[in-house]
DNA sequence: ACATATGCGTGCGGAAGTCATATAACGGAC
DNA sequence: GTCCGTTATATGACTTCCGCACGCATATGT
């Protein structure tokens, strides 16, 4: 079976398309909310700092600023997230309420499971093969944390490396939104 | 370096994340069209028979009919598709007409281009095991062909393998819409 | 022939997001 | 201390995309 560069970009463009449906489709319904929804619900649970400004949010998400203020709308009244007060006087930060917290505990498991269940055919060391192989085109593709669409939106921080150096994306210089 | 299945399962989240999100937003830009209008003329292009119903390009795109003869619509408003008599008195057929070739040409060349780019970092051998170990993967999570969003939509039938045993998801039972 | 199923199109509505704009608060210049 | 540009949030009008319910035409079985 002859394997060219071209026969290895369809496998992966195919792989990386149907594993993204399935986790979009799943996660949706775990947070009830749309993709983005979920998103956010993630990124509070594992980024964000505590009690993030709209604004914050919405430069990790790569949303408008109106965008934003209506995906907040969304998870507040599902009883997901709070507004409160900012720091500033104009700025006013976004809080999960315990609802929330659990909403995206569900996304985060939700994206666990799809995942485990597609690598369940690869015994550990393919396993191993393949997060080495990933994390490196992980690591190619990294822009800058300004870019829309965050690369690491959904992970699972307790997981991921992200705090011990295991996470490929974390490299030198890891991304950043706070400056 | 520890790497248990959980760190996998999280860097391939993220690869398979960030790869449909990059081919999602090139592929929409080089067809001038939504992605279920990219993923339409890469099907009528690639997969589907000459002059297929709309019932059956709805089949490929797991659309309701209706959302079909919207995208229809746009396809033929923006001159990439033309409708046509079908064998059957109550069906339509949709065809391709040069401009939409050339759009789902593009198509497939930008997905190729972010799949390329991303996987440059790779030497050929890794490429070999990446393939090898996405395909297998896919041939796992492979569905009947009644499944929403079709598995290998916006694939390059010409490079795929599928004519000639190399695709990793036409195995014994080869996905096919015909019955 | 008549009932049912199939296939296409349409009116209506909803979900999600953008653009333009409004409102309010901060921060510096002078 | 006041004025003015900037920052942050919110709102209104609009667009895009899609689904549901329905109508209509055609095909198919009894």
């Amino acid at each position: 079976m002859r394997v060219d560069a071209a026969h290895t970009a369809n496998v992966v463009g195919a792989f990386a398309l149907l594993l993204a449906d399935r986790m979009t489709d799943e996660v949706g319904a775990a947070a009830t909310q749309a993709p983005s929804g979920a998103a956010a619900l993630s990124a509070l649970r594992h980024f964000l700092p505590a009690d993030p400004t709209v604004d914050l949010v919405r430069q990790v998400l790569g949303l408008t600023h109106s965008g934003t203020v209506r995906l907040v709308d969304r998870l507040e009244a599902a009883g997901q997230v709070r507004r409160g007060p900012g720091p500033d006087g104009r700025s006013t930060t976004v809080h999960l309420t315990a609802a929330g917290r659990r909403a995206a505990d569900r996304v985060t498991a939700a994206r666990a499971t799809v995942l485990h269940d597609a690598l369940a055919v690869l015994d550990p060391a393919e396993r191993r093969q393949l997060d080495d192989l990933a994390g490196r085109v992980l690591l190619g593709m990294r822009r800058g944390p300004g870019a829309t669409r965050w690369t690491c939106r959904l992970c699972d921080t307790a997981t991921c490396g992200r705090l011990d150096g295991r996470c490929p994306v974390a490299g030198p210089d890891p991304p950043t939104f706070s400056g």
